[in-house]
DNA sequence: GTCATATACCAAGACGCCCTACATATGAAG
DNA sequence: CTTCATATGTAGGGCGTCTTGGTATATGAC
């Protein structure tokens, strides 16, 4: 099935998962449900693009993990920004205004 | 070299030809440099982008291309919008709006 | 008179991100 | 005892963009 229009914006996942973690240690499954909550369903992430994406993250340093128990009572693993995930987080999102905004502009050019 | 920062946002691309192609029939150069001028240089267009994506957009009937001699005296393809291709760039506009919105939404949550 | 630069178009391949689909396991509800 | 929600993960592939490299013509600089 071809994109689904509540998928999210190529490029935006890692900045969003950073962005959740930087809130609080989390695990991927509240992650993808939260991100869906705050956006009022807009945006999904399937756990298909979730679990690579934190390992990725994690690969490259920008979050740390930890085996919890969550409140029910399971064992998950709860994801933190490093310090570079914090560094990272900033950039990403600074670029994500400057980018958008020159999209925007674009789309509002009548002439 | 990996993706410079004046790249533009995957997924937009095609949305942005359109919308140019929208304010009157105009070839591929001239297009590119539309972009870069009026997001003051946020996003550029590379040839190898640019090119495929017309043709792209051509095949699937969104654009419609006509040879023409240009003010330099050069014969360029100039493209407008078909009416297919109006009513995709309403969908995609409505589109990006809803979803970056939306991560405008996440990238704020404080708590 | 030839060199660099601007204008215009195109093809092939690599790469990263995200999706679909599948697999596994536990706890709660009925 | 089966079904649903929770929770984590892998495999495989599609798609859009980038990189690279190529063809041409026209114009101005030196």
């Amino acid at each position: 099935m071809a994109a689904n229009k509540a998928d999210v914006l190529q490029g935006t996942l890692d900045m969003l998962i950073l962005k959740i973690a930087a809130l609080g240690p989390i695990h991927g499954y509240a992650m993808a449900q939260r991100i869906q909550r705050i956006s009022k369903d807009v945006l999904q992430v399937q756990q298909g693009s979730l679990y690579p994406a934190l390992h990725r993250l994690e690969d490259r340093g920008l979050l740390h993990a930890v085996w919890r128990e969550t409140e029910t009572g399971r064992e998950a693993k709860f994801y933190s920004l490093t310090k570079a995930g914090r560094r990272r987080l900033e950039l990403e999102s600074s670029e994500w205004d400057r980018v958008s905004n020159a999209v925007r502009l674009i789309m509002r050019t009548a002439e």
